[in-house]
DNA sequence: TCAGTATATTGACAGTCTTCGATGGATTTG
DNA sequence: CAAATCCATCGAAGACTGTCAATATACTGA
């Protein structure tokens, strides 16, 4: 951190800093909804169960998802819960197996609200 | 979770469900960046802060920064510290007060990283 | 030099997240 | 029905995060 010199002495102490009160344009609920957004998408195993789940446009089984992630099958299970208690997959049972898959339209979603978020960081 | 009946047999159990192997195409490399990244902006008082530092070009004193979240001095220093150890903002010391500015080029790259890696998705 | 002010740092606490062994439910095969 | 398999859930341990009171540091003005 640099160090300046004190100019003018235009502000004097005890005074806030502007005149002007400075309020976020981004609302405390805007701000935890993309948050929530962020949180959901920022941990690797989610990521790459995604990116695995988002490629393969057929249903990928769960056994093939643990083989693809360095994590043990109760963690898979945990994850892929979040991301479907989120909307962002969904998965059919067929006999023994469980299929999971993107849900494409919440996916764009997802992404369209983090872009839309981040856009307005200026 | 739906339950479809079991089609024909083509899968035996004790079988790996595909053929292939399936592999992320996000090294856990770049799964941890991305993560990093996210995991940067999911705070709703980081993304207040730089919501409020990138929208007011010149520098924003502590105490205004401070007026505009809804935590205390010092987590508004800690959250200042995660960005500025980021790269995202930095900060001049001007006598008793500091004042805080983004870093435009590093916020674009973080933007710009987080939409290659979003793109990643499918 | 001293008292007062702005910001940073420390230290402690509480809450949340991630992970995995153990277990259970569902299903299929023999 | 019994044994085996796949997957989900539970429960506990450890790590990490966010918060703030207290304190430290740096500076200013008198």
């Amino acid at each position: 951190m640099k160090t300046l010199p004190v100019l003018g002495s235009e502000r004097r102490r005890g005074e806030r800093c502007s005149g002007r009160e400075i309020r976020p344009r981004l609302t405390p609920a805007e701000a935890e909804r993309l948050t929530a957004d962020l949180t959901l998408l920022a941990h690797p195993v989610r990521l790459q169960l995604l990116e695995v789940l988002a490629r393969y446009e057929g249903r990928v089984c769960v056994c093939d998802l643990e083989a693809a992630v360095p994590v043990k099958q109760p963690t898979v299970s945990h994850h892929l819960r979040l991301l479907r208690e989120a909307g962002l997959i969904d998965c059919e049972r067929q006999g023994l197996w469980a299929y999971y898959f993107v849900n494409r339209a919440a996916l764009d979603h997802l992404r369209e609200r983090i872009a839309a978020g981040l856009d307005r960081l200026g």
